[in-house]
DNA sequence: ATGTGGATATTGGTTATACCAATTAATAAA
DNA sequence: TTTATTAATTGGTATAACCAATATCCACAT
């Protein structure tokens, strides 16, 4: 994240876009006004644009002005990403994608991890599970556990693209685990899940490794349909 | 893309860090030394800088200097795309790593869109198909006709993310179209599995759409390995 | 009343200069 | 040699100013 003033600057300027304060298509007051209104030089002002600009939230029309894009049109994952920040909500639409997603990506990434995990790799993902073990309660716990676990095994699979993918999500996946993770019985019948899986992997067992991937996932699909069933097209991600 | 002298400085030393000019973990020289050196201001620098940190390429410590980031590590799928139109070469894994994302998520795709497919979006993916036919020789058309192709079938299955991503190699998808449509035969056979897949998708038929999408990027697929067979570990993409 | 041309104010793009605070390097003192 | 002090360097920020292109508005001619 951008530090400083500009970051502080950019940090608002992006949140009023996303929350249609400046509405898609609409002028930005002029630099001038707007080093006015957050007390700060013009080039604090110029800098956080020129970030937004890069991130496909506004673009900048000399001698006229700066106009806010149709950032779900022109943007990226990160894009999405931080409007997810923001909102704190996503659509139905989005969450069923994102949960297909990683249906597909992530158990063909299970059963490759299950042809190279060494022993190493095996160690590691234990320990993961055994601090996820001894912190039953702790929710944070159990949510930075849960993405370091499958990060790790999409890492081992060898798949950068999907790694890569995997890794833009890190900034709002807590707002999901979070969630999931405070469902009664949850922690214990997710860690059942995991357990399976890493005994799946530890045999080199592609097959298995790929179907209790897809069970654990589906797991959590249920668990995550059932809690916000009736939840309108929106879906809030805060707690 | 940034516009104006800072995207100019921008784009420069942007490729002399992925160049390794500026090594990871280096100092980057001081900002009124680097604005000597491009002849232009120390905001223009700036400017410059403030992006490469928002891109993960760079982080600045206050009252030390600027250093490079290990973007490979820290970057994201912008990261790696920005990387390649750079050194126009792409390393044997993360081709794989590529390829088979695009089978997994592709295939899944044209399945989706085969139940949701309309009448007016078949007969755009038609005309996609016509105006390859109609420009046979013609490698610019085919490649965005390529991309178009996919990215429509993509858009019309629905999922979010995988529409997101695949706009995320836009800004490469060319280095590969064009190199691809250039081999011997290859635009003929391209189109007659592009026609098959339309047929499919056509009788709403999932399976069969899935298997013709799997067809032709499998072919596509072969014709790449064959092409760079005994390439080393890097392939260039440059024609 | 209407359309047109041109003066005027506004806007982003850019530079120059300056000061601050913290870090680092060089230097002097113990 | 070690420590304390000083000086130079660095990024962070602000003010002021000018340019060139754009948009706006008003006077003028039709």
């Amino acid at each position: 994240m951008k530090k400083g003033l500009p970051g502080k600057i950019l940090n608002e300027m992006r949140a009023d876009i996303i929350r249609e304060t400046y509405p898609i298509g609409s002028r930005l007051p002029s630099e001038r006004e707007l080093s006015e209104k957050y007390g700060a030089s013009r080039f604090a002002v110029r800098e956080a644009i020129a970030i937004l600009a890069q991130g496909g939230f506004v673009e900048t029309h000399p001698q006229s002005g700066t106009y806010v894009r149709d950032f779900f049109r022109h943007g990226s994952l990160d894009t999405l990403v931080q409007v997810l920040r923001v909102r704190k909500a996503i659509d139905r639409q989005t969450l069923e994608s994102l949960l297909k997603f990683r249906l597909i990506t992530e158990t063909t990434a299970a059963a490759e991890a299950a042809l190279r995990i060494t022993g190493d790799e095996l160690e590691y993902l234990k320990k993961n599970l055994e601090h996820k073990k001894s912190h039953p309660g702790d929710i944070a716990a159990l949510s930075e556990s849960d993405f370091d676990f499958h990060y790790t095994i999409i890492g081992i699979s060898g798949n950068t693209i999907s790694r890569l993918v995997f890794q833009s999500f890190r900034p709002v996946y807590g707002f999901f685990t979070d969630f999931f993770y405070s469902i009664r019985g949850v922690p214990e019948a997710s860690l059942k899940l995991n357990m399976k899986l890493l005994r799946a992997l530890g045999r080199h067992d592609a097959a298995a490794s790929r179907k209790a991937m897809e069970e654990t996932l589906k797991f959590g699909e249920k668990k995550v349909y059932e809690a916000i069933r009736g939840g309108g097209s929106v879906i809030l991600l805060e707690r």
